[in-house]
DNA sequence: ATTCGTTATATTTACCTAAACATAACGGTT
DNA sequence: AACCGTTATGTTTAGGTAAATATAACGAAT
């Protein structure tokens, strides 16, 4: 059999999404490069849309997950704070060991 | 924390999407009226969109997952085989066990 | 042959969301 | 004061997907 099971994880916070695939992957852009508009760039993701996923991630979450500058030598910038990266690491931690464990649930099944 | 964390699962065939959530309640809907179109009216589906879903998990699956006839007194009907009711069982099964073994995850994590 | 509720399929319409475009505000540097 | 790349936000356009509509085919029963 060549079935394969897949998943998709994300962390809500008052019944709204916080964090998903997607905004992992920008958030880790903006760590990498230091700047939203880049990261978004990067991404080939609009800076419009961009900048709402990260408005609504920073607004969510208990704590801020970046911090921005506005202005500046070089315009400004965004930047992760640890709570941020504690974040986008448990969520990367969680989603690998949720795959494995599928892989074990289907190959346990009359499927596998 | 009030963070939750969620999930979908869903089984491809060949890369391609065999069965997830919304094909797995339109099947429970079809073994309960064992027809395809009251299946979609039940869950305000149209029969187009209905009969595309199941007629693509058919030809994906290594089984028939259902057995349809036309015409006839009652103008037809559609009924699941066995080896539709238990894939539908192994997706369950497998996909409340997933959201048991997340909980467990966030909980053990900084999060929870 | 007619009827009836079903499966099967094409075509057209409506909608919603994402993309594109445009513009303002910011603030260190020069 | 002018500049520059960034953040911030509104408005318009486009595209893709779902919904609505329409119609044919089927076959047992009457």
């Amino acid at each position: 059999m060549d079935y394969k099971i897949k998943s998709k994880i994300w962390i809500e916070a008052k019944g709204e999404i916080l964090l998903g695939e997607g905004r992992v992957r920008l958030l880790k852009a903006i760590e990498e490069t230091g700047s939203l508009s880049k990261a978004a760039r990067q991404l080939n993701m609009s800076y419009k849309k961009a900048w709402g996923l990260i408005d609504d991630v920073n607004s969510r979450a208990e704590k801020p997950v970046v911090t921005k500058n506005i202005g500046g030598k070089s315009g400004g910038g965004t930047v992760l704070t640890d709570y941020g990266r504690s974040l986008v690491e448990v969520f990367d931690e969680i989603n690998e060991s949720c795959w494995k464990y599928l892989d074990t649930q289907i190959k346990a099944s009359d499927l596998g």
